[in-house]
DNA sequence: TCTGATTTTTGACTATTGTCAAAAGTTTAG
DNA sequence: CTAAACTTTTGACAATAGTCAAAAATCAGA
C-alpha cells in the first residue's frame, strides 16, 4: 500500500528522484539561512534525519496521538485542523520550506489536539523529539539555531494571531492576497474560509466584491 | 495584599531604584522552575539584571521606539496595544511572574508596532538585548532556559490564537473567567472587551446573562 | 463625605455575517 | 469524452454583534 501510494506520487513528480541525499541539502541551506552550524553538527544532524513521503489526503499526525517528531516540508502542503461540533476548524497551512509538526503535542508529550493532514504529496524530513535533545545537549549551535528559528515563528504566530482576531473578513482576505497568494492558490476555499474564520459563502461574497 | 500594600507605598517613589538584592530570588526562582541553571551562570545573570519600578498609567515601551530589553514583573499589571482607525486595541495583559516585551522589535530591532502601559503599579527586573545575547554565548544552559521559555510562551500564544479566532465572545469571556479569574478581576472592562475582541456594550450584555 | 469623572449598563436601531438550499462551475476517473 | 463527485456561487432569511445615546453605578480626589 505504501509503495502504491508513493509510486502515485511520483507520477505527478516524475523528476524528484526521491532517495538521493543530496535532496537533504534544502534542509540544511534552510538551516542555515536561521543560523550558521559547523561540519560536526551538520554532520551528526544529517544522521538522525529521516526521509518521510506521503502522498495527498494522508494524515502525519491524528488527533489523540503524542507527536513525536519535527518536519521539514522539502515540498508539499498541509493544513492543521481540529473538530469543534463536529466541524473541522482549520487554523494553519504549511508549504515548502516550513518547519511543522504538532507543536503543542511535540513540546509536552501530551496527545495532540489537532490533526495535520497533506493537500498535496510531500517529501517530508523527520527528526525524533530524542534525536533534537540530543543534538541540543551536544552542540550549543544547535541550541541556538532552535532558539532562533523559535523567535521567527514565534512572530510570524503573533502577527497571525492580531490579524485573526482584530480584522474584518474582507481585510484578512486581502491580507492574504498580499502576503501569501501561493495559499489563495492552492488550497480550496472552504479550507481558507475555516482558516479566516468566516463562513465559505461570506468569503465567496468578499472575493466577488473584489 | 501584602505586596500591594508595600506597593503603594513606592508608588511615591516612581522611578527610583531600590536596592533590595533578595526581591530578585523571585526571579530566579521563575528561571529555576523552566531549567535548573548553575552558580556561575546565575551571578552572572544577576550581575546585568537591573530593577526598574514604574508607576501606574506609565509607558514601558511606545510604538515606533525599537524596545531593547526584556523585562520580568515582580509585581502589577500591563496591557500591550496599538491603535486601528484611531481606536486603542488591547491584545494582551502581563501579570506577575510573566516575561514582558515588545518582542517583534527585541528580536528584529525594528521599531515597536505596540505600545505597553502599566495599568498598575509595577516592579519590574530589566535585561538588556546585548547582555542577554552575551549571557547566552557564555552559557549554554542559558541558551537553553531561553529556549524552553519561548516553547512555553508559544504554546500560550497559540492557545490563545485559536480562542480568540474560532470561538464566540461568550464562550471567550468563560473561558477568561475560568482560566484567568485575575483578568477579569483588575482589569477595566473596556481593555477586556477590546482584548476579546467584541465591543464592551456586548461584553456587558454577555456577562449580565452569566 | 461629597462631587465630578470615569466606568458599566441598557435601549433602540443598523449592519454584518451565518445558515440553509439550490444552482452553476470545475475536477477527476473510468 | 462523459458522468459523478466535489467546489464555488447566489438568494432569502435569521441570528448576532456593532453603534450611538443616555442612564446608572462606581471610583477617586478634595
Amino acid at each position: 500500500m505504501l509503495l502504491l501510494t508513493i509510486f502515485g506520487f511520483w507520477l505527478h513528480r516524475p523528476n524528484v528522484a526521491v532517495s538521493t541525499p543530496d535532496l537533504m541539502e534544502r534542509l540544511l541551506t534552510q538551516l542555515t539561512k536561521i543560523h550558521q552550524i559547523g561540519e560536526k553538527a551538520s554532520n551528526d544532524l544529517r544522521a538522525c534525519i529521516k526521509q518521510t513521503i506521503l502522498p495527498k489526503n494522508e494524515m502525519l499526525i491524528t488527533e489523540g496521538r503524542v507527536c513525536r517528531h519535527l518536519y521539514f516540508m522539502e515540498a508539499g502542503s498541509l493544513r492543521g485542523f481540529y473538530y469543534q461540533d463536529g466541524k473541522e476548524i482549520t487554523h494553519w497551512f504549511g508549504f515548502e520550506n516550513d518547519f511543522v509538526t504538532s507543536f503543542y503535542s511535540f513540546i509536552t508529550g501530551q496527545p495532540s489536539v489537532e490533526n495535520i493532514q497533506l493537500m498535496d504529496g510531500a517529501i517530508l524530513w523527520a527528526i525524533s523529539k530524542e534525536s533534537l535533545t540530543e543534538m541540543m545537549d551536544k552542540h550549543h549551535e544547535l541550541e541556538r539555531l532552535v532558539r532562533l528559528a523559535y523567535e521567527r515563528y514565534y512572530i510570524r504566530l503573533e502577527e497571525r494571531y492580531v490579524n485573526a482576531h482584530f480584522k474584518t473578513a474582507a481585510e484578512r482576505y486581502e491580507q492574504l492576497v498580499e502576503h501569501a497568494p501561493h495559499i489563495i492558490e492552492r488550497v480550496p476555499l472552504g479550507y481558507i474560509a475555516s482558516y479566516l474564520g468566516v463562513s465559505q459563502e461570506t468569503l465567496s461574497r468578499v472575493r466577488s466584491r473584489f
